[in-house]
DNA sequence: ACCTGAACACCGTTCAAGT
DNA sequence: ACCTGAACACCGTTCAAGT
């Protein structure tokens, strides 16, 4: 326990209101940052600049905040505080399917929270929230909790890293390609220069066929495991 | 053209042999920043610490490297200088295996370099080599480059998510948890604390299951859509 | 012409001075 | 006791002084 300082963001929704937002609070410093995040980035989301947002002065953050690693993580967490809506009644594919979507809309909504996934990061109670709504509806079918799990993890990893093109690509600003288009590079990457003159890499719509295609293959592989039809078991080994 | 001054990711490897190292040089610096961010982490590669590591000052850093951001670009895609080798005569679900492995081992051996794989970056021809080596292996069966595309993109995404989990858990300091692990939160999502208590989080071994599990059933459904065994063809959409 | 130290505008956080 | 400004140890990069 006593985790570096992370209990906070386990800890009590900041207290029952004692009148006014009265200033300075966590929720509001949060909320400050991440509309900073979204609006110019998250290199911008400094002390300092954060500050001068909330017309206080840099250490009265401190207050509120042990650090800024810690405001990070609870910026994080905020963006999922609120778990999704999944259909309860239509079997683990349709759930597993609106989870995933669901996800995918979330890391849209926050481009700057895709990296911070990837990094080493203490679970919040939102991220908490999210797994558990997808092990609870894929439980809901039956499936020993191992298999529900390796299944929601599946699921999550391969939409983390779908999501990754959809973020960079489709804006004015399509860096990744901007070599292959080019000159020698053609050469050197035949396979690859072909694709890139048909559009892959930017168009979005392109770009969204290719996150539902192979989430329905992973579902597709999913289902044939857990509901083999044939007469094998299912077991994770 | 002239996007910025990355230029230099896919210009010529620093000109000929004219000598000794000689003191700095483009190759060394991206070298002794890739050691610092594996024996240091990521945040400690700064201008003033690598140009004390080469013994040199920090602004003759500026005669090799455009800037940070740049350096940065060089480090990731140095270690994808030279794409893996696929058994060439297996088919294409072989090839696939062994390339994804190929991709997780890569980022097990740098994990300082997943997190950049999910920020807007420039691809280089060290990551258009690994794109390239997959794309070549798949379209060998024939398929049509769209469907390939999809494909290698499908397994690409999966494991760059896949490998997250194993590069945090299974280690000293298994933060993600953490906060599962104790009192209050048990009770609020009970379908997680189970999976606590059963180590699935922190044992490497399942991790690795996982990784394995996930990846297996996404190849049995892309198999079923490009070998159907029944009649219907194979297109995207 | 080439190289590089000093200076600048930042950053997160400690520490002690203020109330 | 609580709050917060000044100070510290960083950071990447510009700019002009050095050779």
């Amino acid at each position: 326990m006593g985790q570096g300082g992370y209990e906070l963001l386990w800890g009590n929704p900041a207290g029952p209101g004692r009148g006014r937002p009265a200033g300075l609070s966590r929720e509001r410093i949060v909320a400050e940052a991440v509309a900073i995040a979204a609006a110019e980035g998250l290199p911008r989301v400094s002390m300092k600049h954060l500050a001068e947002r909330l017309g206080s002065g840099v250490m009265s953050l401190y207050r509120h905040v042990p650090g800024k690693d810690e405001l990070v993580a609870l910026m994080y967490d905020s963006i999922m505080s609120t778990p999704p809506d999944l259909p309860a009644d239509q079997g683990w594919r349709a759930a597993l399917t609106a989870w995933a979507h669901a996800v995918r809309d979330l890391f849209l909504a926050h481009p700057w929270a895709l990296p911070l996934a990837t990094v080493n990061h203490v679970l919040g109670p939102g991220e908490a929230g999210w797994l558990d709504s997808a092990m609870r509806a894929v439980g809901a079918s039956g499936f020993a909790t191992d298999l529900s799990l390796a299944s929601v993890m599946a699921v999550n990893n391969y939409v983390g890293g779908a999501v990754r093109p959809e973020l960079h690509g489709g804006q004015e600003d399509p860096l990744w390609f901007t070599f292959l288009a080019d000159d020698g590079a053609m050469q050197r990457f035949p396979a690859l220069a072909d694709l890139v003159t048909e559009g892959h890499f930017q168009e979005s719509a392109l770009l969204r066929d290719h996150f539902s295609f192979g989430l329905e293959r992973l579902l597709d592989g999913l289902e044939r495991y857990l509901e083999p039809g044939s007469g094998q078991g299912a077991s994770l080994t």
